[in-house]
DNA sequence: GTGTATAATCTGTTATATCACGTAATATAT
DNA sequence: ATATATTACGTGATATAACAGATTATACAC
């Protein structure tokens, strides 16, 4: 199964990239250049692009050249929407046995992220790894990889223009959240992720 | 805007035929003799392909062929419980004033959908379109776009596989609904939003 | 120096050709 | 007749080349 085609090989360097802040909005990127690059040609690197296109990393600009899309304050709270929506349905799954499963890992796992400075990109990264094991726990493979998808586009976000755009970065307790999400009752699990995932952030969502 | 490349062209053709039922589960296509059919070289069919591919619809089988994937009983019910998701994320959104703003329009169409015979592939595609317009109220772009997806694969599945697999389908009161998500509190516009997609659906969101 | 016209270059898109390899039909041996 | 080896063909993946058009650089006239 590890059979990496040319196509993938390129997908994952350019979402690499942009996960690491190599690329930032509005970056133009060179098609033929990072074929040479890989050694490969146009084929699989339309590919990716392509790809990377249907997720919204990328937009291409016929005779102009293919650039990372700028995100826009409202692109940013719909995706924030978009996790929210995905996070409370999976946490009404795994609410309860899907916790207690699993509580000790769990627990280690928030506390080390309890601990990570806030709003650095680790913080970030850490961040959106755990609340992804979370979704994972719901053991639904379209939600999980639509959140993959909509966790992405967050983190970059996240790590380019979030805090350019006024929306606060606050750190939650993810050791209280574990706690509050062992409950049976998928109502109050949603309830408890859905506070978890808002605290801080004011009322960016209240205009929707 | 309208600039329909010769890759949308062919994307739209395969995704109507799959939404006509003209492609079903389990058909191989064959990139080449569409590519002539359209006049039109692999480039554009790999597109469109791909994009399908990344949506769920097909899958590409090395040296094998491209054919329409087969959906499992699990995948069929994680789509229902995407769309849920995303549905109930957007009824706290639009609900209130939202429907309020609309509500002529909305009854007339409610009824209008409840009043077409059961299990019919009309009533599926009608009953997408309404709750498609519903989203859409949310003025929420990725909570649409997402939606969007699910409800084709959602569609697509009613069409061909959902009546064989042990999935009931009973006809709901979308009447009802409209009045339901006139309150102006979100729990309870979800709340009812979640009974409605759930209803006469038996227990099969239970061994999530 | 300034404005215009021309040419060169770069882009995404599309067309055509090739490759590696699995499948299946055919041929061959026993 | 059956089993095995061989060949031919079809596939997705990839490579290479050409195209249309926009942008930019250059050349030229005044």
């Amino acid at each position: 199964m590890g059979s990496l085609s040319l196509a993938d090989a390129v997908y994952d360097k350019l979402l690499s990239q942009l996960l690491e802040n190599e690329l930032v909005s509005g970056d133009f990127i060179n098609r033929r250049s990072i074929a040479a690059q890989m050694g490969a040609s146009l084929a699989p690197v339309l590919e990716a692009v392509l790809k990377l296109q249907a997720e919204g990393f990328l937009e291409a600009l016929p005779r102009k050249g293919t650039r990372v899309r700028m995100f826009k304050r409202d692109d940013i709270i719909g995706h924030l929407i978009l996790r929210e929506a995905l996070e409370c349905q999976a946490a009404r799954i795994y609410c309860g046995t899907g916790i207690t499963e699993n509580q000790t890992l769990l627990f280690s796992e928030a506390k080390k992220l309890d601990v990570i400075p806030e709003g650095t990109p680790d913080d970030f990264r850490e961040e959106i790894a755990f609340h992804t094991k979370l979704v994972k726990l719901s053991g639904c493979r379209p939600l999980y990889e639509n959140f993959i998808r909509a966790a992405n586009i967050s983190l970059f976000c996240s790590l380019n223009i979030l805090p350019t755009i006024g929306i606060p970065v606050v750190k939650n307790n993810h050791s209280d959240l574990i706690s509050s999400l062992m409950t049976n009752d998928p109502d109050q699990a949603e309830a408890a992720m859905r506070k978890h995932l808002r605290k801080g952030k004011g009322n960016i969502f209240d205009k929707f």
